[in-house]
RNA sequence: GCGCUCGUAGCUCAAUUGGAUAGAGCGUCUGGCUUCGGACCAGAAGGUUGAGGGUUCAACUCCUUUCGAGCGCACCA
């Protein structure tokens, strides 16, 4: 259903046939040829470069070589009306009505998956959030969140198979420290002892919340000594903790289809077992690393250490697998967790980071290079910094934590649909200002309730129809004209396929916002017209209904519909 | 010092991955609509794409140099 696509085939084939009679060359190397979409002034279906690209080899210009290929191609398809030959040397193709007309009954039949392209199916795992679970999420996880949920949505909708996976970090320092937060908490709370002073420890309300939830269910009858309650105090308060980040989840419509504990590939000797098979191959050894430059650290002491061989893969340093102490470090954890990941046979793996995180990224590709014997592709999508706002000014709330604004603050004051379209609105790789104040108006300023309203107007006018927007309306084939505003919006919703192919061959989601606004702007601007000249509404006052019309209209909702769906935003009948 | 990301209209951002006169929204200016076909619509002004050089029919896009901003740089995760 990709417009373009699909005439880029065919006109090459054409053009091949061209060159079987000996009219035109094609040089063997030919690269860039596209069909394309015109641009915004320029009323044809579809654009093809080809004369300009030829021009060359057949030792002719550009416009004149065009001459040749738009009498050919216009004697080759049947469909095309017209073709215009414009600027360098551009062919811009019109269709037929009729081209138009069946290409409406397709997208009707197709119904929620028209657009979607029928690429190599492959099978993904795309890791996102992975917040430690130390407390609740806040609004630098919720940028992630969204952008890993969408993602996999895309990739679905593309007929993929993804799983949404977490990696929980209940292994290491943070760990302890956490769980002695909650002890001290149960001490405070049930022999009114004061909580420490102590930087290592978590002030945030809810550790008081898991502590009493802890104390009530009475699984542990004595707190007097620490040591001997601590594992199943630590169980019970991650318990607690990742009860709390898939709450935060949940508001923001983000379900993950697996976890992953770190502990329990320690406990299984899946780092040893990574270590060993890497050794073999020569990828870790024992040296020393050089303190960083440019940096001072006082007590540095150059020590021997197991290292892995980051640099054959075009790390800047190789990169240590054990603390001082003897434990793992987070990346041999990691690079047991991503050995994991490929024996399970994914075809591709997706993280996705925070901007903080963006200097690992070397690092754990060059380790998943290493364990796959350069197999498996990782990706690294990194979704940069979010600036909270309100009415322009800088803005930090919390309840709760003190320091940060948690996802919880977010979707109470703006809402899940309003927090997801407005996160991928922008592309990853850009600093995103949030204005608190903007996301909440109903206007134009807004753009999702901008284009859930061109939804809900689409509804209105089929309610008033008394018709049902959920049935498949027929095209009357005979009677079947549209003018010119009519065929605007057409053009841009058979865009729609091709937005999907971009967004997910680039992973850039935030194309799909952007489309649909344009998309939702055509239509609004058509609907005012209404308002002047009654030829252009869709209730037409002498009750005979504009079949063409109606099912464009279906076709828009479809579009609109698949595409906030992607996003994970709703479409409300009225609003 | 090194690495990653970014630099486009006054502001916030796009740009079909190398294509046509670089486009939207906000703001500014002009005109229209005036309450459920409502919460807007039409139009105008606004640009040396941070700067210099290179690659080619064609560069915001690729290469290179340089300036600026953000993030990161053993034993945290």
């Amino acid at each position: 259903m990709n417009l373009f696509l699909e005439y880029q085939k065919k006109i090459f084939v054409s053009l091949k046939n061209l060159e079987k009679k000996k009219i035109i060359k094609i040089p063997s190397k030919i690269r860039n040829f596209t069909v394309e979409l015109p641009p915004k002034d320029q009323r044809a279906g579809i654009s093809c470069n080809a004369a300009m690209i030829l021009a060359r080899a057949n030792n002719n210009s550009p416009t004149q070589l065009a001459e040749i290929l738009k009498e050919h191609l216009l004697s080759n398809f049947i469909e095309f009306k017209s073709i215009e030959i414009a600027g360098p040397g551009f062919l811009n193709i019109y269709f037929h009505i009729s081209f138009w007309r069946k290409y409406l009954t397709k997208i009707i039949q197709l119904n929620s998956k028209y657009g979607s392209n029928k690429m190599l199916k492959k099978k993904y795992n795309i890791e996102f959030v992975s917040a430690n679970p130390t407390g609740p999420l806040h609004v630098g996880h919720c940028r992630g969140a969204v952008l890993g949920d969408t993602l996999s949505n895309l990739l679905i909708f593309n007929g993929n198979k993804v799983t949404r996976e977490y990696y929980v970090n209940d292994y290491g320092g943070q760990i302890k420290n956490f769980v002695s937060s909650v002890y001290y908490r149960i001490l405070e709370i049930i022999e009114d002892k004061t909580f420490p002073q102590d930087q290592n420890l978590y002030p945030g309300d809810y550790i008081i919340d898991i502590a009493k939830k802890i104390i009530k269910k009475k699984s542990i009858k004595n707190f007097s000594n620490f040591n001997k309650v601590y594992k199943q105090l630590s169980s019970e308060s991650l318990k607690y903790s990742m009860q709390l980040i898939s709450g935060n989840l949940n508001l923001l419509g983000v379900r993950h289809n697996n976890f992953v504990y770190e502990s329990k590939l320690v406990d299984k000797k899946m780092v040893q077992k990574i270590v060993k098979k890497l050794q073999k191959k020569k990828y870790i050894y024992e040296g020393k690393l050089e303190a960083p430059k440019g940096k001072l650290i006082k007590d540095w002491k150059t020590r021997n250490q197991l290292l892995f061989k980051s640099t054959i893969f075009g790390d800047d340093i190789d990169r240590p697998l054990q603390k001082a102490d003897g434990t793992w470090t987070y990346f041999a954890g990691d690079m047991a967790y991503h050995f994991h990941k490929i024996s399970r046979k994914f075809n591709i793996l997706i993280n996705v980071l925070g901007a903080d995180h963006a200097g690992y990224i070397k690092r754990i590709v060059s380790a998943t290079r290493a364990i796959s014997n350069n197999k498996v592709n990782l990706i690294c999508k990194v979704s940069q910094l979010v600036k909270l706002f309100k009415n322009g000014e800088p803005f930090k709330m919390s309840k709760r934590s003190g320091d940060y604004v948690t996802v919880e603050d977010l979707i109470k004051e703006v809402g899940k649909d309003s927090t997801r379209f407005m996160m991928l609105s922008r592309s990853n790789d850009i600093e995103l200002d949030f204005d608190f104040e903007k996301v909440t108006e109903k206007s134009k300023d807004n753009p999702v309730f901008y284009v859930q309203y061109a939804y809900a107007r689409i509804n209105s006018i089929f309610r008033l129809l008394k018709i049902n927007l959920e049935n498949k309306i027929k095209i009357d084939n005979k009677k079947f004209i549209l003018n010119q505003h009519e065929i605007e919006i057409l053009k841009k919703i058979s865009e729609w396929p091709k937005c999907v192919e971009l967004s997910s061959s680039k992973l850039e989601p935030h194309r799909i916002p952007f489309y649909l606004y344009e998309l939702v702007t055509l239509f609004h601007s058509y609907w005012n017209l209404g308002k002047d000249n009654k030829e252009f509404r869709f209730v037409p006052e002498n009750g005979i209904l504009n079949n063409p019309r109606l099912v464009l209209l279906q076709a828009l909702s479809i579009v609109i519909k698949n595409g906030m769906s992607i996003l994970g935003v709703s479409t409300p009948r009225t609003m």
